[in-house]
DNA sequence: GATATTGTCTTGACACTGTCAAAATGCGTA
DNA sequence: TACGCATTTTGACAGTGTCAAGACAATATC
């Protein structure tokens, strides 16, 4: 049925607590943890209402608190989607490292179909986080926080490293610059994950083939 | 200087003739040719000043007409930016068939890096409609015109047609599927151009040596 | 316990946005 | 001249992000 490994399901549960309904401390007036809260409520409606309508009012509102409260943790909308675009990059690592340790040792053929695999089925089951993570309106030069670009620096730079092990153990020609190989095949990821949540390669039946010859056509050379 | 073939510069330029400044009919009610000025002064803004300071209203005010006066041409906001995408995909086709004229006959290895390098600077120069063209905005199935999907089709079927004729003149080997290859090929030109535009690639030393090696490693095999 | 300080949230306000409905204006034609 | 049509305007509504002041609660200090 479903394109996917199952270890890579699931990554979509909220990894909160019980955490903060508008009236978990029976009226009080301070929120329990509002600023949890927001993200939370924020990404909820990022996935099941569109990017479009989140709004700081609406947000607010939905929780139980005030217009304006969000101010007081989020210094503007950007803030808040920052702190998101964050979190998102947070799973992502995850996500990768558990691709990483679950593959074969020495890394396989089937490692980096798999790595192939996990970041498309990333991308496109978590849009809430994908869209925001490499979106552009973050990425304008002073609006993204240091913690956001260091976060996504580590994910690239894990790449890189696992590009190089691939290299090591013979499965990609050690002839490829390693950096560029890996800025040309995120390249690919990026743009295939990108069309697909575009809406603009809508037949969700190619997907599977478009990654598999994607993965075959970056790494031709080990099948002798 | 520029990374770019001097063939490939300057598709910038305005096609517009003197066009209806607010005052071009000096005093009378109707503007000249109000869609047609709509449209232009709507791609200077998003150039000059990025898609989020687009507003109908001061696109409108700027022009010198009233807040809904473009509501007699478009439905909304998003047919506007529907009508600036179909004419990028316009300036899109024109631009490959140069770029396809151009080359040696037979086609060569450098058609295919002139390829490469046209697509890249069409998206990172021409920005304005790129974002557009691709962005998510306008494929939600119903927003998008059939025109624009039209428009947009042929883009595509026309660099399959390209790779098919690559496929035959040796270029690429024949082995692989053309339509994959041609999704997993323009995925990852996607990929390249998004990144930059997105300011996630920031190294622009590196958008050339990115280039060559994406089109190195689709084509590899050409190279004896 | 009373008081001051700080952190948290609310109210009011401003300048914007997209878009609808109805009215006004200009132009070509009968 | 008057009618009809295409074009543009005015008025209005609901919604947005965000700033400045104030109101309230919890905590630290005396």
């Amino acid at each position: 049925m479903s394109r996917w490994p199952d270890r890579l399901r699931d990554m979509t549960t909220s990894s909160t607590r019980n955490a903060s309904s508008s009236s978990s401390r029976s009226g009080s007036y301070h929120h329990g943890d509002l600023r949890k809260a927001l993200v939370n409520e924020a990404v909820r409606i990022i996935r099941e209402e569109g990017e479009k309508a989140l709004s700081m009012r609406k947000l607010a509102l939905n929780i139980g608190v005030s217009r304006t409260a969000s101010y007081h943790y989020f210094a503007d909308k950007q803030a808040l989607l920052c702190a998101i675009a964050e979190e998102g990059f947070r799973r992502f690592n995850v996500m990768l490292s558990e691709v990483h340790h679950a593959g074969q040792r020495p890394p396989s053929a089937k490692s980096m179909r798999d790595f192939v695999a996990g970041y498309v089925q990333f991308a496109t089951e978590q849009t809430e986080y994908y869209d925001l993570m490499f979106g552009g309106h973050i990425w304008e030069s002073r609006t993204s926080t240091d913690s956001l670009r260091e976060e996504s620096h580590n994910s690239f730079r894990n790449y890189v490293s696992s590009v190089r092990s691939w290299q090591e153990n013979g499965l990609i020609s050690d002839k490829v610059d390693a950096l560029r190989f890996s800025q040309v095949s995120w390249s690919t990821l990026h743009g295939i994950s990108r069309l697909i949540i575009d809406g603009i390669y809508v037949d969700s039946a190619a997907i599977e083939p478009i990654c598999e010859n994607a993965a075959e056509m970056f790494w031709r050379e080990l099948e002798p």
